[in-house]
Formats: C-alpha cells, structure tokens, sequence
DNA sequence: CGTTATTGTGGCACCCGGTGCCACTAGTCT
DNA sequence: AGACTAGTGGCACCGGGTGCCACAATAACG
C-alpha cells in the first residue's frame, strides 16, 4: 500500500527507531546510549537521527501525540448524559488500558520516563498536549473558554493523580495499573475524601 | 559578622549571581543569554558558575528548596483540629504570599520558568520537592506511608490546581494570585463540583 | 534512454551546557 | 616564613542539537 512517490526512501521508519533506541535504554541506560550509538544500531547516520526524532527524549516517548487523539475522540463521543468527571475517568482508564503483550512494553517504557530525570523533566511537555485534551472536554461540556481557570484547573488535578497512579505501578510488579487508577481518579470526585 | 576562615574568599555568592542571572534573562531572553554571559557580567569564571548552580536551569530557581522549609514547618505547626485539605490549603497560600516589592521579582520569575519550555520541563524536578512536603503532610495525618498512593495522588492534585492558578495569574496582570490559589485549591475539597 | 525534479541521507563544522583535572590564588593559623 | 585550606578558573573533553551542503536514490517526463 506504498503509493510510489519521487525521490530517495526513508532509510528506516520513526517506530523502527523507536523500537531500536528503547531497546538499548533498557539495557544500558538512558544516560548511557548516545545519539551516536542509536543511530549506528539503526543503520543510519547521526544527523539522520535528528530527522526522525527532534530530540533523544522524543525517542524514548515515541508518537504520544497521536494517541492523544484517541483520547480527544473517546471523550467527544461521550453522551452528554454522563458527567464530566465520570466521562474523563473512563476515558482516562480506556486510554492506559494496554493489551498484555503491548503491557511490558509500556511498563518498560514508563519505568524509563519515570525513572531517568531527564526525561521526567521533559515528560512536562508531553503532558501539555494531555492536560490540553482534558481542559478542551471540560470547556466543551462547560461552556467555558479551554484557558479558563476550571477546565485547567481540572486538567492539572486529573494528571496529578493519574501520574501518582503510575508511579504506584511502577514500585510494584504484582499492582494493577486499572485498579490504582480507578483509585486515584475516585478520589477527585468525591473531594479527596480519603478511605 | 563574617567568621574568619581558612582559605580563599568566595568570588561571590549564589544570591547575588542568581539575581545577574534573572535579570539577563528577562532582558535577552533564557536561550539567548549563555552561560559564559553570566559568568562574564558577574565577574567569574564560567568554570565557577558551576560551583554555585549545578545547572542553568537551576539559577533561575535560586534556592526553592530551602524555601520548601517553611512550608513543612508551617505544615507541621498546624494543628490537628484543622482538617487535611484546610490545612494544605493554608499553608499552600501563605508560600505563595510575597511582598508587593518581592512581587514582582516573583512574577517575572515565574513567568520565564512557566514560559521557557527548558526551564518548565526543569521545573518537574523541583516540584518533586514539593510534593513531598504534601505528601508527607497526608501521611503523617492519615497514618498512611508517605510513598503510599493516597498521599502521593492528593500531593499530585495540589500541584495540578496551583499551576493552573498560576498560569492564570501570569496570563492577566491584573490577577490576583491568592484569590485564583483559592479558588483551584477549594476546587478540590468540593470534588472538582464546578460553580 | 537521458534529463530533471524531488525527497531523503549524512558528513562537517560549529555552538552550548556540563564535567574532570589540576595548577594557582588568597586567605588563616602556628 | 611555612603549612594548611577553601575557592578560582583555565583547559580539554563529551554529548546533544543545528545549519549547511553535497550527494544518493527514485519517479516522471520528453
């Protein structure tokens, strides 16, 4: 299904890299796998490297941003009859839910971004375009504009539990990531009350 | 009220450079101004610059940690019979309270941190900070290990909301950043129920 | 078929943040 | 005067990231 277009193939694909460069901060470490290294493993040149991936951090994050989309569109088709926060939980829930075999894998690569404190620190931008999907629903549904302080408001408290679910995932191989993040979520509805 | 001791003098100190260093970035900018600039206008060596901050990121914070102090303290000197989610909120307008002369320090501050997409991925890792303060605070409250999932979800969606405010806050000069504060902070004892 | 337009590659040189090493400077203490 | 000590800063190096540009590979056209 390779519509025939002019000039030079791409020597290799965003996911293959991905793949490649994940593999190799599993083993060595993040800090410890150069550019240089990746781009060698792959096949390709360093410079080359930089075409697919504006940046090493963006290698380990792969394309985020189109599954944001998947979630933009779960939450717009929710019916209206459902409230705000139920239809973020379960949209939210929906979202992290991996078939087992995709599972280690996230689970790899989450220990990785969670783990290594440079890609903590720009996991925040990631994260904007998250909490941009959650602030537009909540604006949606609310008639208020995405900027305003409630939809962000809203957006911040709903990443902050959800990333504290994770990490709860992470300290323990036998946890549930569904359940913790049920949890987690819960607790925003029903004002932090603690259990 | 100096101590006389052994060995040479400081060249200068980690306020004093922090302060040349804000003001060169609001002036050119973050990216703009290296480090070199820095070490230049202050007097130093580019070489001793990294014995005052580990990093340039971490000049424009200046010493938050420290400043973290004072709200575990004020946490702690709380008393018992003010409830969690009271308490945290208190303590989290007071740290946000500065003198209009200070004000404006601050608000400049933050507007380059919140803006500068190095310095906000940064940031992540100085909120680590502060959301242990939280977090331990819960803990000790509820009984619950400070690590616990409880504790981390509430330090998680304390933070998301105080961002949010302060984003706000950044986006309107006339603003007032203890009422937007308030109004996120309350947002989450009431179940994120929307006025 | 050769030519041309197009798309991707990758080497090179460079910038900048950050670090290890080490000689040096400027102090105090005996 | 030494000896000791804390801080300085030059130098060389590493690695991420970028601008530039020649070159490679492919499709389409005459």
């Amino acid at each position: 299904m390779v519509v025939p277009r002019a000039g030079r193939r791409p020597a290799t694909s965003a996911g293959e890299l991905e793949h490649v460069a994940l593999r190799m901060f599993d083993e060595r470490g993040f800090d410890e796998t150069t550019v240089e290294d990746i781009a060698a493993a792959a096949g390709i040149g360093r410079r080359t490297f930089f075409r697919y991936y504006a940046s090493k951090n963006d290698a380990a994050w792969g394309d985020f941003d189109s599954q944001l989309g998947r979630m933009r569109a779960a939450l717009a088709a929710t019916p209206p009859a459902v409230g705000v926060l139920d239809a973020l939980r379960t949209a939210i829930l929906d979202f992290n839910r991996y078939p087992a075999a995709e599972a280690v894998w996230h689970r790899r690569r989450m220990v990785l971004i969670l783990r290594t404190p440079a890609l903590t620190a720009h996991s925040t931008l990631r994260y904007a375009g998250w909490r941009a999907v959650v602030a537009d629903f909540v604006a949606a549904r609310t008639g208020a504009a995405p900027g305003d302080l409630i939809p962000q408001a809203v957006a911040g408290a709903f990443l902050g539990v959800a990333l504290a679910a994770y990490e709860q995932w992470l300290a323990d191989d036998r946890a549930e990531l569904q359940a913790l993040l049920d949890t987690a979520l819960t607790l925003l509805s029903t004002g932090l009350r603690l259990p």
